[in-house]
DNA sequence: CTTAAAGTGATAATAATTATCAATATCGAA
DNA sequence: TTCGATATTGATAATTATTATCACTTTAAG
């Protein structure tokens, strides 16, 4: 049995091929951060009948199953990505000037979480972390900037 | 003479009484994260006369001058708090129960920070480190409903 | 004091997301 | 299999957050 089944049989819910698809899209776009309507888009593609607020249903669901990631990267929507757990978070480089997102899978945390849930009474389930700065042809254009003031 | 009018100064943008009043409230604010309409019906206590669209401009203004942090508590609006530099950021654990927000003074990243702009050429300006896990009081509930259950 | 240009308030327009509801599909039981 | 309770869906109306417009006002340099 699918794991997606397992999940939803778990709580009384039903396998539509609606969520399956949508798991499918998602699943097949590793590394990509999409959008609701983004999703809804690609889904389409193959399946043009389904609605976009089955979309926006499906995709909660899926994340508090954990099945998918839900990121916020500070451009006005929702995006999400394939699942990532605990053990290999990964995070994201976000260029201020091109709005360009990179991953970076490292561990940035590491051994300070313990001290974090001492500190603050707070259990920690897992983190996330978004790093602003500028992308290497972005910082160049930047540096060329400068220099056309300065003449 | 005042940052904010320095700031302003700089770019020929003018001092009102409108952007003053943005930049005290949430100066009596530290500690806490307000959305764009918080703030507008704050300012409306003293100021009545302000209008929404002047907040909406007002803050990303206040935000690329570096006088207020834009944060994304992934509650579906971008909130606002005092600007904390670079050297002394700060972070946020939130409960994935209550959504209560409560902040961590701690250099979470420190020196792994060359590291990854080595390994991405990419130039780091600042970062932001979401931790999701249970406040204590929503821990306990929880606990206390897996009993139940067992019973 | 004048005046050009920046800024504002009211409000219309968008964009993302949620709510409603009648019709449909799923799945365990008969 | 068939049946039926109910979970789910698609269409679409409604909300919410944010942005765009525009005539009028305010700022600040001269
Ligand atoms: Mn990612
Ligand atoms: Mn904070
Ligand atoms: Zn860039
Ligand atoms: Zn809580």
């Amino acid at each position: 049995m699918t794991e997606l089944k397992q999940h939803l049989n778990e709580k009384g819910l039903r396998l539509t091929w609606q969520r399956q698809v949508v798991m499918e899209v998602v699943g097949k776009h590793k590394g990509k951060h999409l959008s609701s309507s983004e999703i809804f888009e690609l889904v389409k593609e193959s399946h043009p009948s389904i609605g976009l607020a089955t979309i926006y249903r499906t995709l909660p669901l899926l994340e508090k199953m954990k099945l998918l990631n839900k990121i916020c990267l500070d451009d006005g929507c929702v995006r999400y990505e394939s699942y990532t757990p605990k053990e290999q978070e990964h995070h994201h480089l976000i260029c201020m000037a091109c709005g360009a997102v990179y991953e970076v899978e490292q561990d940035l945390l590491g051994i300070k979480e313990k001290q974090i849930i001492r500190d603050n009474h707070f259990s920690i389930k897992g983190y996330m972390v978004k790093l602003y700065g500028y992308c290497e042809s972005c910082a160049e254009k930047k540096s060329e900037m400068k220099k056309e003031v300065a003449l």
